[in-house]
DNA sequence: GTTGGCATGTAACCGGTTACATGATTTT
DNA sequence: AAAATCATGTAACCGGTTACATGCCAAC
């Protein structure tokens, strides 16, 4: 389900785009919230079609298919944001990690921890560099009010971070003191 | 590859258990790291008897069987969780729906963040139950040091459930802001 | 003319969810 | 005697990942 929201969503904030252009998107754009590699958008966005949520608009060179958004998708897309409660099914190999740590003798336990703090810091870094360049985006069109598509969800994964990083180095130092 | 090793996480910490043991412990301290139904636990246990992780130490009344995490199986533990590096891919509908809000107009969205606040705020007392339970069941065995597993996950849940709590409360006063 | 990026698709597989199915023991 | 809980399993389905497969067009 989530899969045809995003590509509806997408479809929505950015106007009409093919298949391959909504994998870029999603590898750019909705990468830190939801994933899917072409070969799983080509197929949705067919059955999408079928269902009357999206339209292909025009054919291009290639191949090239442009899907837009039809009213039924938009109506669709509203109605889940709206009404959906999401699952809150939570599975992370990371934290796993953190949740067993304390099976190893301390020594491996810090090593363990640091490896994921590192991780997290890429991560936050990542998420940075894109806000970063959403901020530049929008100082480059001055007047124009700012475009919030997925900035909130940027914000939420940043503030995620940052606890996480805090979270291991609490814990290391806890850890530390066992040892 | 995870739900194995949360299985011989579990026996390795709480000792011999039987998959049915496993699926209740999975419900009440796994949960919120990892999820799996007695459906996924079986298989998984003949998977691993025959891969010699975990052994048949015995058989109780109603066809129970009593597993016993394998010195392999202690060696396969020790080693994902010293050299795996954990993947990545996080798959949020809540964030899903935070990236989407901006498509809706300004009052619909806090009307949909105001209900993504409340979710978190009870995963949040769910967890700070959980820790109040443990840490009552330290006080009870006092001069034992206090059992530290699966501690430091939680942890970790009740920190990015309050960075989530402060990212849903500004981002609803951004979004009034903007009516 | 060859490399690389554009562009679309299919197939095999794997992990997880829901539903189906059965039977033993304990509690009321 | 009936209901609840213990206890184990299987099967169908679904979403996602990896790998396979093909062909067009532009740039070098």
């Amino acid at each position: 389900m989530s899969l045809r929201i995003a590509l509806l969503g997408l479809l929505a904030a950015s106007g009409p785009a093919s298949g391959y252009d909504l994998a870029k998107k999603f590898e750019t754009s909705v990468a830190h919230v939801w994933q899917a590699g072409h070969s799983q958008i080509y197929p949705e966005l067919a059955k999408l079609t079928a269902d009357g949520l999206v339209a292909v608009e025009a054919e291009g060179p290639r191949g090239r298919k442009i899907y837009t958004i039809t009213p039924e998708g938009d109506a669709e897309l509203r109605r889940w944001l709206m009404e959906h409660t999401p699952s809150t099914t939570l599975r992370s190999e990371s934290a796993l990690q953190a949740f067993l740590v304390p099976l190893l003798d301390p020594r491996d336990g810090v090593a363990v921890l640091r490896r994921i703090k590192k991780e997290v810091e890429g991560r936050l870094a990542e998420l940075e560099a894109l806000r970063a360049a959403k901020n530049a985006a929008d100082a480059r069109s001055p007047g124009e009010p700012p475009n919030r598509f997925g900035a909130y969800a940027l914000d939420l994964g940043i503030r995620q971070s940052r606890a996480a990083l805090e979270w291991a180095e609490d814990a290391m130092a806890d850890l530390e003191r066992a040892t």
